[in-house]
DNA sequence: CGGGCAGTTGAAGCTCCTCAACTTAAGTGG
DNA sequence: CCACTTAAGTTGAGGAGCTTCAACTGCCCG
């Protein structure tokens, strides 16, 4: 089947043949619709999923009306694994588009995992990389100003879901103002003035809810153009090449990835 | 041994006495003197480490100068889990006081953890609470103004290192304007001035490098002060309370809770 | 005792938010 | 099919919050 093709790089990395298939039996198969709550932040987490097709994004909202878009979870994926502890989810996923998910209940998934070491990895493999992925987040929050903040979040997703038409880049799910404004830290207006401006320069094409980079190296300029040289810089270690690294694969690779429907 | 009631609640919960006890015996013990660097940046993580007694802190650098502290480790909990994959280290980590730490090497911990369904737990247990954590800071960033982001930064830091004193409640390691504006992603210039304003209502002590807060409560106002009443709020799930949860908690039990050297 | 680091404070300026009015596109129902 | 409704997006003006620049103070260590 062509679902454990998509989890072959996730969950079931590393086991065998047969172990991954039985894996694979235990999961609950579910279709929700695009705009549907897969679960919601507070409730008993009582099951680890895992992201076939489409795209779900995880949210969160604070008392007084923000919303943040924590993550955009990828086919492949695991979300909700709090419920491997008996958490409670601490965010909401909704589908963007109509999505096919599996899920485990909290118990079988501890029971695999207990008895699969490489699953206890690869579930390690991916909080890591969520780890890596929100502490590059901080880090540009408290360091970019918008409009490099908002290149490095296109980027990111023309990485992760970029297609390519003939207009430019394509990402193949809605996308607001507001969502990208949530994504970013900031407000719609300003997304909106600054998508504004990078359309006169050809950098992108802005229609409803829809976002098509023209040209991405364009875009990815917006990155290069803020550290001119470095100015006092001790030879330390230092962070926020791997973005520019990470556009470079988008170029070549990974355009027109995913096969995602597009819905409402 | 005093080693493993550190551990007890990290690395080794819910594993047997003699296991507990051969994975101890597999660890190295070092010693490390204050503002030294356990790992650096970029260079390929070689060990996993748990700090048993001081504070370390993770630090990245970026590009244009700035600097950004991405945790406090404090005693019991792990740090450099990139080692278990095969990656780098993502920050630098560097004690801010004397540390005694733990540290397995690449193989060994991965030896153990695959062989031990109940580490591989509890370093997801870790992954999982180091994610809360940095969704948490990202939400922060992005919704609120320097005077919360400082006051959450405060409470957090009393309910984990706070030690009770005649002046107030403090933090027993030396923690600069230049610290805490590197937490909260803002210059150290806001924080001297509302620290300043904050001094004045008693709300806290200022030293050199050096945090008392006489008024863990008025502190905690900050926070509830800015959302008056909800506006439109629908019923959804929403954050920023548990915070709160947190402080309270801060006040009761928390004080005093570790006993760290003071140190530089 | 002098040099340097940590911190304070003022003033100016810029980025971003808020408020507000308006435009455009996508449904919805007669 | 077209008026009506609603959601999404644009754009301007004003102002708050934070950064930057700069000058200065105080503390600590050699």
């Amino acid at each position: 089947m062509i679902v454990s093709d998509v989890l072959a790089t996730g969950l079931l990395q590393g086991l065998d043949k047969e172990t991954a298939e039985s894996v694979l039996l235990l999961a609950e198969r579910r279709m929700v619709a695009a705009g549907d709550i897969v679960f919601t932040a507070g409730e008993p987490a009582c099951a680890v999923h895992v992201l076939v097709s489409g795209v779900v994004h995880l949210v969160q909202c604070t008392p007084n009306g923000s919303r943040i878009i924590v993550k955009y979870v990828r086919p492949g994926e695991v979300f909700g694994s709090p419920a491997l502890l008996g958490r409670f989810y601490p965010t909401d996923a909704i589908t963007v588009t109509d999505c096919l998910e599996l899920q485990w209940p909290s118990e079988v998934m501890r029971w695999l995992v207990d008895r699969n070491p490489a699953m206890a990895l690869n579930v390690i493999r991916n909080l890591e990389a969520r780890l890596r992925e929100m502490e590059s987040r901080v880090r540009d929050l408290s360091t970019e100003p918008v409009e490099q903040r908002l290149a490095r979040a296109i980027l990111q997703l023309v990485d992760t879901y970029g297609q390519l038409t003939e207009e430019g880049v394509e990402i193949p799910f809605p996308v607001s103002r507001q969502d990208l404004a949530d994504l970013i830290g900031c407000t719609l207006h300003v997304v909106s003035r600054t998508l504004s401006t990078w359309e006169t320069q050809r950098r992108v094409k802005r229609y409803r809810r829809r976002l098509v980079i023209a040209d991405v190296e364009a875009v990815a300029g917006v990155l290069y153009g803020s550290q001119p040289q470095v100015r006092e810089a001790p030879s330390l270690p230092v962070h926020g090449v791997e973005a520019i690294a990470t556009f470079h694969s988008a170029a070549k690779i990974s355009i027109g990835r995913h096969d995602v429907n597009n819905a409402t």
